[in-house]
DNA sequence: TACTGGTATGAATCGGATA
DNA sequence: GTATCCGATTCATACCAGT
């Protein structure tokens, strides 16, 4: 299997890519969420929203991290309007959210042409408490289908994940399982192309990688390109290794 | 403790309720989904489109699934802001939902005025595999705060439940379980009265008693009326009968 | 290997001080 | 007042070291 990563602005790099290219389109867009006020939500970076103060870690911010909800909802729109024209018929495009953006992303996604066909939630077991309430230990995976979904396909993928957040190797504030990401990757068929615009470190292209799928990256950040192309050769690497065999 | 149930429907017994009478509200309003276009939601009973055709239960249909998407948010809203009135402060709205309508429902709460605090999912592991896709195996319950969360309180609540639909003795098609219950009327303070403005078969009801909660209940169907008064009935009698013990 | 005990942390949140 | 910023808080879980 091959990938392709691209470094530069989501939506600039999009607009490039050939019509009908791909058949998934599988990201984890920066929120945009956290704190109370809109200055809350735009004013601080990633890191001043989502890591606790005193964290040993010294995992690198990310950007994109200071959109007010409105330009949220049409910065997404036009984002998976352009996935939308890049992928295929029965292509499936799968975007994170947390409980906050999930209507704006049902929203977007409709908006932009896709059919919303769910809405999957990932249960992250290890969460903060709430005090006098409910704790939020979810995110949310909402889909949504190019036309009609390819049922001739001998494929049952769950309704709901549970998993916890990367903690050992953790590179990512936001890292993904990449156990989750290879059950996600399945929605694409084998051999076929997954494009993720938020590549970040990369955990969908492993996944997709593990999985027989190519993959097509989009990282703006020149860390998380070099970190997510790292590990992206190394998975092919690892590839060989595996084909061969440790003798060889 | 005691409860009280109306029969009738639900804006219009909420109208009769005095101002802050309330310290909790949960409950399962009829969801208006199922179809993808309005005529299918609207023209088909909640039996026709929630349960399988030839399924062997004979559970009675329910009222109130015909509205369509913009009707059913006004509705709720309408629902939602005389729940608010009747509310005390610090009061939470806790209201389930399937995926379709969780932004509707999000829209409707934060219409009425109550801050949108979260959305859980309610995992029910056994669901049906969808072919070709992601399978569809959570509901989502709203939950917002008239005012501010009361952070005095001990309390500390889960982010999510994983919990089957009630199978053996149920009565009514989207029987909640009690366990599931039982945790949510935790949000209202101990002896602190819960309002369940469709109350169905009364598992909101149940919950509450064996909690410690009050319970005011509203249901439209004479028929449930008549369920959900003979399980809260029995839980009572239960309850004296677990204090004086067996032998009295 | 299986278990135990110690420790660090989470796509937060909120009250209250400061500007 | 209003907007912004600072930092205390909370516990189940995951990881690690040691037996």
């Amino acid at each position: 299997m091959t990938y392709t990563l691209h470094r530069g602005d989501a939506l600039t790099v999009l607009k490039s890519l050939p019509d009908e290219s791909v058949n998934a389109v599988i990201t984890d867009p920066p929120y945009n969420s956290g704190g109370r006020a809109s200055a809350d939500r735009t004013g601080r970076t990633a890191r001043a929203k989502y890591v606790t103060s005193n964290s040993a870690h010294d995992l690198a911010d990310f950007p994109g991290e200071n959109r007010d909800q409105r330009s949220y909802r049409s910065w997404l729109t036009e984002l998976l309007t352009e996935a939308y024209r890049a992928s295929t018929e029965h292509a499936v495009a799968v975007v994170f959210s947390d409980w906050r953006q999930e209507p704006t992303t049902s929203d977007a996604l409709q908006m932009a042409g896709w059919t919303w066909s769910g809405t999957i939630p990932w249960i992250k077991p290890a969460s903060r408490p709430r005090k006098g309430g409910f704790k939020q230990s979810a995110e949310f995976i909402t889909w949504g289908v190019k036309g009609s979904l390819d049922r001739t396909r001998d494929l049952y993928l769950p309704g709901h994940f549970i998993a916890s957040q990367p903690r050992k190797g953790r590179v990512h504030i936001t890292q993904k399982p990449v156990e989750v990401m290879q059950q996600l990757v399945q929605i694409c068929p084998e051999g076929g192309t997954v494009l993720d615009p938020f590549t970040g470190s990369g955990s969908t292209g492993v996944a997709a990688l593990r999985e027989g799928r190519r993959f097509v990256g989009i990282e703006l950040s020149s860390h998380y390109a070099d970190v997510a192309e790292q590990r992206l050769r190394a998975e092919l690497t690892k590839d060989d290794f595996d084909l061969a065999g440790p003798e060889a």
